[in-house]
DNA sequence: CACAATTAAATTGTGTGCAATTTAATTTGA
DNA sequence: TCAAATTAAATTGCACACAATTTAATTGTG
């Protein structure tokens, strides 16, 4: 059903191979060169990036019973686990910036869930604090991942590996 | 450095193993409770999504010297091999909707890499052709995937494994 | 102590993604 | 044939991501 060839080709940065690739595309109307390391169906990246997509939209209709988005729902969750936590952390923790994590956390303060506090100590800092409402909110998440494992419909040994193999992506790519 | 357990549990959406979970945080302050399946670091999801996003941090600069983001990049890359399809088709082949692909060609279109033309037989169809601006992008974009390779420092086999992986994924989820 | 350097968030601006709706053209079927 | 159904794009509205800049508070240093 899918091709395997990525996006690139031999390693080293140098040393480029130009044989060796083949076999034709899962889509329609698609008629790539052979050889041609621009091609779509080749491309880790892309897959990758579908795939990120279409967990997104896995997620909606079973977050939309909690009214939270696939990133609000992030954050909830490092929140259940470190309430009080500052927006610097979280966005460690998360692989996110101020720039989005602010508009997100006024947005879930709207919806009541959390309040944004100043630091006692450090006026800079913001403290994010779960309202009663947003602790609560922990038991209908419970549900959710077993829900998704159902959406993925693969073992749970290949899900793993499928994770390690993101994380150690993940690694390389930002060690600047 | 990572954990390894996935987001949910075991799979038949029914039965789940409340034991056989456990490890620490990569993280700073995070105290999960043993057991719970809303541990970030054990949510391949989230794997995915943050990697998602490191890839398309580590092409901008690349793109940068193109002038095109990634998402305009991938357009390129099907318009290179199908020079004139239509949005219909292009979206079928990158997984992506009209609300996505109507303004970001009309970006490119105003970069002067495009041309959006209604189809002679039927009106309502946009075919998307390349100028010549647009079909000589193709030489710089040819070194790209390389750099990205290189980036990624991981051998060709386990990105092939992990394209795998992705690809089989992403077909569970999006056959509703 | 003063003031430059650093730090934490917030802000600004651009470009996605996508659900939902609308518009306009084409096809279907009574 | 001609109105209803279908189809292809476009539009609208919202929520990210993130680079770049700004604001405000704190720290470090002479």
């Amino acid at each position: 059903m899918s091709n395997d060839k990525v996006d690139l080709k031999m390693s080293q940065c140098e040393e480029v191979d130009h044989a060796s690739v083949e076999s034709c595309s899962t889509h329609s109307c698609s008629i790539v060169e052979p050889g041609s390391n621009l091609a779509i169906e080749k491309q880790l990246c892309f897959s990758l990036y579908s795939t990120a997509n279409a967990i997104v939209r896995a997620y909606r209709p079973m977050l939309k019973a909690l009214d939270l988005t696939y990133p609000q729902y992030l954050v909830m969750i490092v929140l259940w686990s470190n309430n009080g936590i500052n927006i610097k952390d979280l966005g460690q923790i998360l692989h996110l910036d101020s720039g989005t994590l602010t508009p997100l956390l006024k947005r879930l303060e709207s919806k009541h869930v959390l309040t944004r506090q100043r630091g006692e100590n450090d006026e800079r800092v913001r403290e994010i604090f779960l309202t009663e409402q947003g602790i609560n909110l922990k038991n209908q998440a419970e549900t959710v991942p077993e829900k998704m494992l159902c959406k993925a419909k693969l073992p749970l040994e290949e899900l793993l590996e499928l994770k390690k193999g993101c994380d150690r992506l993940f690694e390389n790519l930002i060690a600047e």
